[in-house]
DNA sequence: ACTATGTATAAATAATACTTTATATAATAG
DNA sequence: CTATTATATAAAGTATTATTTATACATAGT
């Protein structure tokens, strides 16, 4: 019973039902949640471990950063997901899903040259 | 998104998975989860009404009593609902159906001579 | 080696949710 | 009309979860 709380409570809370809307795009990184949902760092670590921790997302490192994906791995959590992606309307995360996108772009710029993979968030320029 | 959080979070909770196990078995007043479950009655009522509010379950006021079962109106509610049925271990609440069980036989007892329904859960006696 | 970057984790605080105890309300029995 | 029963609700206390701020750790670039 308890696994089956924690797969409900993990969907119980909004920044996580944003990530998940914003990783129906395909796998990201910390950072590019970090941009696009402009919340703190560790507050989005926080959210992705508890749905990592529920089984509903999983990560892949690769150098400094750690890529986030949906996990389709479980049929029932599948559903959950998708049940999710349906009803959370696109409108309510048009914002996220832009700051991403402008985000992402701005990467790529940033890899200039030499096949060498320049900062991806730099705080101070 | 609100509505849709407020779903999950209804289910990511102990006392409520075991309510919505006993009424699988149909209608029952507030006393007999009580009972069933040997919780006091304002936990009770606490976890009925966030049921009721994120449309889980409906109640039915008759006299005294107010009945409640569970709500399949809604399509996606009524697969989580199913969900829940069919993980919960009936193991996990065995205990709990029994003390149902002897309560409303208990019950039915006290329903004597005349239609007149005697009381339900009386404290004193 | 040194610095900067990406991410996690820990500690402290704030916000939510749950529990308890007490009381209110409504209905029925007497 | 009074006492009793079923349930709800309110207020206070407790526990859980989320947020912030600070720091640690690992990796990459120089």
């Amino acid at each position: 019973m308890d696994e089956l709380i924690k797969t409900f409570k993990a969907l119980s809370e909004e920044t996580r039902l944003r990530v998940i809307k914003l990783l129906e795009g395909g796998e990201l990184c910390v950072c590019d949640i970090v941009a696009a949902l402009e919340l703190v760092q560790p507050k989005i670590s926080f959210h992705l471990n508890a749905l990592k921790e529920a089984g509903f997302i999983k990560d892949r490192k690769q150098g400094k950063w750690i890529h986030y994906r949906i996990d389709d791995s479980d049929m029932f959590k599948r559903f959950l997901i998708f049940s999710v992606l349906e009803r959370v309307s696109d409108d309510l995360v048009a914002e996220d899903k832009q700051r991403l996108d402008a985000f992402l772009k701005l990467k790529e710029k940033k890899v200039i040259g030499t096949k060498t993979k320049k900062k991806c968030c730099g705080r101070k320029p």
